[in-house]
DNA sequence: AAGTAAGTGCAAAGCCTTCGCAATTAGTGT
DNA sequence: ACACTAATTGCGAAGGCTTTGCACTTACTT
């Protein structure tokens, strides 16, 4: 153990595909399984979309990568190494804004005192709409 | 105007599949379409699935049924008159906790000033783990 | 270098939801 | 009551997105 490579010191086989689809969502942020394979196409052009689904579950079960959901989209991907975040989703232009989980502590406290729900934000997005789109017809 | 009867005063027309469709939101609370249909069928065995999505939109479109994500799952209806609700949906058991929107106003509020965010937190569940849940292994 | 299990590509299948279209039906006006 | 018209329905097919089965390939182990 404690070998060179941060997909091996997961137990994982270090495979081409593998190493792309990680450097797809960290460089992407919130990148759908679609957008990750067109992004590892660049460099990588056959890979196939169910390898991207698969390589996301499983990076996703080693804890390098987590999912999110923005409501009527799809599931959406990024690097565990971001700081945890909730996701404001702007339900008319799709803007996502982060916000960190800090900001989010009273509420979730709240939540706990008044209904022993153990609120994890990163999950799903806050559904709402932007200053700019809330200012339009 | 001033008909007589709720769907005809939004301009729709009044079928049976449409008053079944709208009577089994209300009777089901939080209800997918597909359990929205199985309700219908016990009085009306023949309607269509494409029917049910259809008068599910319509009401929707008249303001008398609203949907919501839970994540994960699929779309949820729910009956206009409850009052306006956040839903609190645990991830290992899928229970769902209803919390009056006033219990939320604080970070809402707190999200508009900090970010001009104008949230809708009726719209997506919020992610989490029940109190019994979050007590198990 | 050989062996083995993990990983990949491909095609097919699975959900859930939407669509096209012909047949039916509700509401309107005679 | 009857006929007219447009909305609504049923049905089957099509669409997205995601998962699965399986034979082939490849990474890691000895
Ligand atoms: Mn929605
Ligand atoms: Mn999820
Ligand atoms: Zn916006
Ligand atoms: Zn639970």
């Amino acid at each position: 153990m404690a070998d060179q490579h941060e997909l091996r010191d997961k137990g994982l086989r270090l495979t081409p595909q593998r190493e792309l689809v990680l450097a797809a969502v960290r460089a992407l942020e919130h990148a759908t399984p679609e957008e990750v394979a067109e992004k590892v196409k660049l460099t990588h052009p056959g890979i196939n979309l169910s390898t991207v689904y698969r390589n996301l579950e499983t990076l996703e079960n080693v804890g390098l990568v987590q999912h999110s959901h923005l409501g009527h989209g799809g599931v959406r991907y990024h690097a565990s190494t971001e700081e945890i975040h909730a996701h404001l989703n702007c339900e008319s232009c799709g803007t996502i804004i982060e916000v960190p989980i800090d900001a989010t502590a009273s509420f979730t406290q709240s939540l706990l005192d008044g209904y022993g729900f153990h609120t994890d934000l990163a999950h799903l997005a806050i559904a709402g709409r932007c200053e700019s789109c809330f200012n339009k017809p």
